[in-house]
DNA sequence: TTGAAAGCGATACCAC
DNA sequence: GTGGTATCGCTTTCAA
């Protein structure tokens, strides 16, 4: 049986409320007493309770913000259905879970946001974010000033952030080299189609494809390498184009969104030899596979990213951060028409 | 804010004893009151707290006892890993799990081992065990006394379990079939290697990767279907003899254990281009992808069968059955070099 | 600075 | 049959 405040009271010869006093930290305490107790504690190896902690905290209600620029992007939608899970297995306990959209990735409009989360009391947040200066600051104020962040999908390391939850992007592109590898051993010309240069993720697949084929020793050219902005009508243009003009392609690396779009423009023009690299297990991607238009997809599993991201709040307030809480780092998924 | 027993007892002006003893259908209460209150409860939309349950119910401890033939099995190491996952997150709510090993399959043996369980006072267990009648009927009267059960990796379904936990093998034998149709478009002249003909999930791998070869319209001739009972000594010898007569073998089917031994076979007779499908994550087979000589193998998250098991046995007991437990399937995964 | 006591929600047990 | 009460582990007053 584990041991309890009470035991540790006994044993020290204080009352409960002292040892709890001594157990967070709060002043107004005896130092001397201070120390004793906390020692005592180390050497009896406590471990709070959470169901006593829970049912005692239930007075104060704990709210989470979570911050996402999902309008737009459908990709998001499986991030929400995982914040939504963890709320619902945690409304037990007091919890709920306020989701904030945003569209797109100006900087500007997330700043805005995020200073407008830090004034909302939150008990804890998960971001996603752009990694750049002056949002590492902002959440720097939120972190330094006791409030857990978590970063989710997309990490901003010096942040003061507990943990990044989310995927490793290099490893997804080595992945989706080492498909290719599987299905074709020839000379590939490539037609990289990104979603924005500025997002590190989107850079970080384009480098772990590039390192794969390299490693699984499979000559390639990069025809182009265009910018889609995560847009289908973008994409299909595009890659239409450069279609018509550069008749030898054999595989086009979709980096983000924009996979329906320069699907649609390989079919239009027949060129169905073409390999088309995608990720993510958006609706319409595994619509073409199960056409057989698209042979496979990497996914990231976006619904366990959402759910670990607040979990991970919620454990950090339970156990006070005393667990250094590390990186949760989602599997990256193979998906055929068989397994999906 | 949630209704709780409290509130329920001051509108149906009874005490929380009698609400309590309502709630769970206990005896010596009124007809007449407790149909007044459950209907109550049910109209405020009652929803037991599991904090406060957990906390009353730390008094008595709970121990879920846990059926596994691991013993020379190096799969099922996950599986326990699992077990001990849900374990040590439970542990505050005075959860304790035993761990009964046994070898092999042999129906007395298990049989035995759970007669002894069914005696231990367990408050629920996770079988992972042969489907047969005479097993069935000993479950099921582990069930009906009240204990729940859980099948774990392979399923029983007439015992009266609450739910399986585990893969879908018909799914992972197609998609070995669909990962074979993207490597290669040629007729196939297959050599499997079944572990046992008396297991179910063996044969189904098998049926699923049929089916899946017909889908994928892969034209293919099964050369020889050999039993090794997991066995990598009687796997290689078997393979060997058969590569050694049929020079015309594609590809290995190794449903279950024994991947190593058919490696073996394959790189002494330097056999190279034949394409080995493997199913699971053991290190022998991790090693053998990364040096090239398989190209993927097949998983089926057997840590997470594990911890689900547990998780699911403790929330019946939280929730009381209420919720009529779904079987929990676990993703059919797909593991190339890449993305281990 | 500290102790004592109330309370979170559910359960168990003892009276009546 | 039913009500009252102590209890689980922890937090939070309110006195002292």
């Amino acid at each position: 049986m584990a041991v309890t405040i009470k035991e540790i009271a006994a044993a020290a010869g204080v009352s409960r409320g002292t040892v709890d006093r001594v157990l967070h930290n709060r002043k107004d305490v005896n130092p001397d007493v201070a120390r004793q107790v906390q020692e005592l504690a180390d050497r009896m190896g406590y471990i709070p309770n959470r169901a006593g902690k829970i049912l005692a905290a239930r007075k104060q209600q704990i709210r989470f913000g979570c911050l996402l620029p999902d309008l737009g992007n459908p990709f998001f939608e499986k991030v929400i259905d995982g914040f939504k899970r963890a709320e619902s297995e945690l409304k037990d306990y007091g919890v709920t879970v306020d989701i904030i959209h945003l569209r797109g990735f100006t900087v500007q409009v997330h700043i805005d946001a995020i200073k407008k989360m830090a004034t909302a009391g939150y008990s804890g947040m998960c971001l996603t974010t752009l990694d750049v200066p002056e949002i590492q600051k902002e959440i720097y104020t939120i972190t330094h000033s006791g409030v857990p962040v978590v970063s989710v999908n997309t990490d901003i390391p010096d942040s003061g952030r507990i943990c990044y939850v989310g995927t490793d992007y290099i490893k997804a592109g080595r992945t989706a080299a080492g498909m290719l590898s599987l299905i074709s051993k020839e000379r590939q010309k490539i037609l990289i189609v990104s979603g924005s240069f500025q997002i590190r993720g989107h850079n970080e697949r384009i480098k772990g494809f590039k390192t794969g084929l390299e490693e699984h020793k499979i000559a390639y050219d990069i025809v182009d390498t265009v910018e889609a902005f995560d847009d289908n009508e973008d994409s299909y243009k595009l890659t239409r184009d450069i279609l018509i003009s550069h008749s030898e392609i054999t595989s086009i690396f979709v980096v983000a969104g924009g996979v329906p779009g320069a699907y649609r423009a390989v079919k239009e023009l027949q060129r169905n030899t073409i390999i088309i690299l995608a990720f993510d297990e958006l609706p319409e991607i595994k619509q073409a596979i199960k056409e057989g238009g698209i042979g496979f997809t990497i996914g990231q599993e976006p619904e366990l990213q959402g759910y670990t991201g607040v979990m991970r709040l919620f454990s950090w307030l339970m156990e006070e951060g005393k667990n250094q809480s590390h990186d949760y780092i989602t599997q990256t998924i193979i998906k055929i028409a068989d397994n999906m």
